[in-house]
DNA sequence: TTGTAAGCGTTATCAG
DNA sequence: CTGATAACGCTTACAA
């Protein structure tokens, strides 16, 4: 329960100036060596510690960056977050980690007290497509990456997946195997992550001459309970209607249709096949061995921060870039 | 890319002192109603945001507190985070996120960035026994939490689940039903975590009149490939040797020993009993069903924010409490 | 090479 | 009720 000492009291004890002390911390290069190693000794010793907080205030830069995901509780998102992470503590940053539970009134809010805390940057997992608080940070011309979702704004630098491709490779495997009538289980709907996905799944029908049937196409939002519920509605409709296989807008919602099927007595996958989407760590246990599209997860976490560090270094990196990564389609045995 | 006011141009465009203005934006008692009113007015057209920075620097309170964590990729992790969380956006707070990936020295890095950033108080779910540099947040007297493992400190407060006794319940009911050798799968040896759970394991063994028997015993990391790994050896040890039910010190390890069980060609329960720890939601999956003891999670993070307000608050609230929750024993169809 | 002093954006203490 | 002004802990010109 030591009081923390200041540049003050290191000073005082070293008998020489703040800015000496100050100047025998940051390593200046205008500074006796003997004397610096005499103050950064007796700091150590009193144990100093800068105050960040001040540091932050002079240098209008706190080595601080926001991140602001919908929920933290799907294991997509912690894995970007520790790719995140893991390039941010290498650069000397900390992150702020700020969980909305897809509520897009908390994500506003978020956004104003980051602004607040003077975060140096800010990456961003969106949770609807109500953008109109997103102007905030464009507009205060903070650094901003968004990922997995792209926002329509003039320089927006986005980091998303190509989603119409991976859901076209996952539907267009699903028709090569000879389903037609394939279903899509989605989340929010309103949600970009959704309609690209959505998107691809129409491609992949009428490039392959079958016809969009609106029944089989359904949304919720991106949680397993969502993909029960919408799995077990699309079971129980008349006999002929049902689908045999269906491309879940995410694993989540992939493994809540599993398990609809499965209550409905029916196989997997040869009543109903069924593939996800992001490829989480759980899709691969041998007990669910979920066909899925995978995402680069930890990776993109990296390039997040990366690329955040690259627009807040202010080099000529010119914002508004969309970094577009390659969906790779994994399958397993539910399809 | 509008530059933000500083309540100095408030001041200005108003025509008042930066006292008046402070006073009308933290509604201060002693002002007249009406040029508060208009400075607010004038304050938020101009877009004004206090700095928090400078606030934090004259307040000697940042409404930031960190969180150190092991493993966010262990589903467990991220549901108490969300607890966490979600005490802290009530109370104004923000949450600095750690993770430390069972790292000791990023551990103790963490700490020494934290406290320079001035955070009100500490949560900490320490990964390692090498306790020494926890020293760093009680010898500072900062207010500090640990989850789910004990710190010996003498004013440290912990909140932890039973772990003793989940770990008897579970073992306890194997042995209720008809096991005799029952192997333990732990994480870190020196994971106070690990070792009540052994603990918790050893009595109810001993209680039964089971002889311990080591080589059932064996530890690794809490992940799930771990697991496997251990649970493969178990399996490929001669054959009188072999458990026939596993109690693993974590999900994540249970996950793991039930996918080597399955590739080694037995079944479960019958062959092989497994029973983990946590319940994490994935435990639950109709294709898992896992059996496991539960841990209140989500109230856990709640919990552990509440009493570090109370800590923070400087009311009496006496550090150095031992907050126990109750584990209670979830079957399912693994056991 | 070192010291002095101004300033970062707030809040808080005094006077008025 | 309001206005100066001194902190908060640090960095950084500018002087010495």
């Amino acid at each position: 329960m030591t009081i923390i000492p200041t540049i003050k009291d290191v000073a005082r004890e070293a008998g020489v100036s703040y800015a000496t002390v100050s100047r025998a911390l940051n390593d200046h290069p205008e500074i006796n060596e003997e004397t610096k190693k005499r103050i950064v000794k007796i700091a150590m010793k009193m144990g100093y510690r800068p105050n960040a907080i001040a540091q932050g205030l002079v240098k209008k830069e706190t080595k601080t960056v926001g991140l602001i995901i919908p929920d933290i509780t799907n294991p997509f998102f912690p894995e970007v977050a520790r790719g995140i992470e893991d390039a941010a503590v290498e650069a000397g940053y900390t992150i702020f980690l700020c969980n909305t539970n897809w509520n897009a009134k908390r994500e506003e809010r978020y956004l104003n007290v980051l602004l607040q805390k003077q975060v140096d940057g800010l990456i961003i997992a969106p949770s609807s497509e109500e953008i109109s608080h997103l102007r905030i940070p464009l507009d205060s011309g903070i650094k901003t990456i968004f990922i997995s979702r792209v926002i329509n704004h003039a320089n927006s630098t986005c980091i998303i997946i190509d989603n119409i491709l991976g859901a076209k490779q996952a539907v267009e495997y699903l028709i090569g195997r000879g389903h037609r009538r394939i279903a899509f289980i989605g989340g929010q709907e309103d949600i970009s992550t959704n309609r690209e996905r959505l998107q691809g799944y129409t491609q992949a029908l009428s490039a392959n001459g079958l016809e969009f049937d609106e029944s089989l196409v359904k949304t919720g939002s991106f949680k397993r309970d969502s993909g029960y519920f919408i799995m077990d509605q699309l079971l129980n409709t008349k006999e002929g209607n049902r689908p045999t296989a269906v491309f879940a807008a995410n694993d989540l919602l992939a493994l809540g249709a599993l398990q609809a099927v499965r209550e409905n007595g029916l196989d997997i996958p040869s009543d109903i096949a069924v593939v996800g989407f992001d490829d989480i760590e759980f899709a691969s246990l041998p007990e669910i061995q979920l066909t899925t599209v995978a995402q680069p997860k930890y990776d993109m976490g990296k390039l997040a921060f990366i690329t955040l560090m690259e627009l807040m270094g202010g080099g000529g990196y010119s914002s508004g870039r969309k970094i577009l990564l390659d969906p790779v389609l994994v399958v397993r045995k539910t399809s």
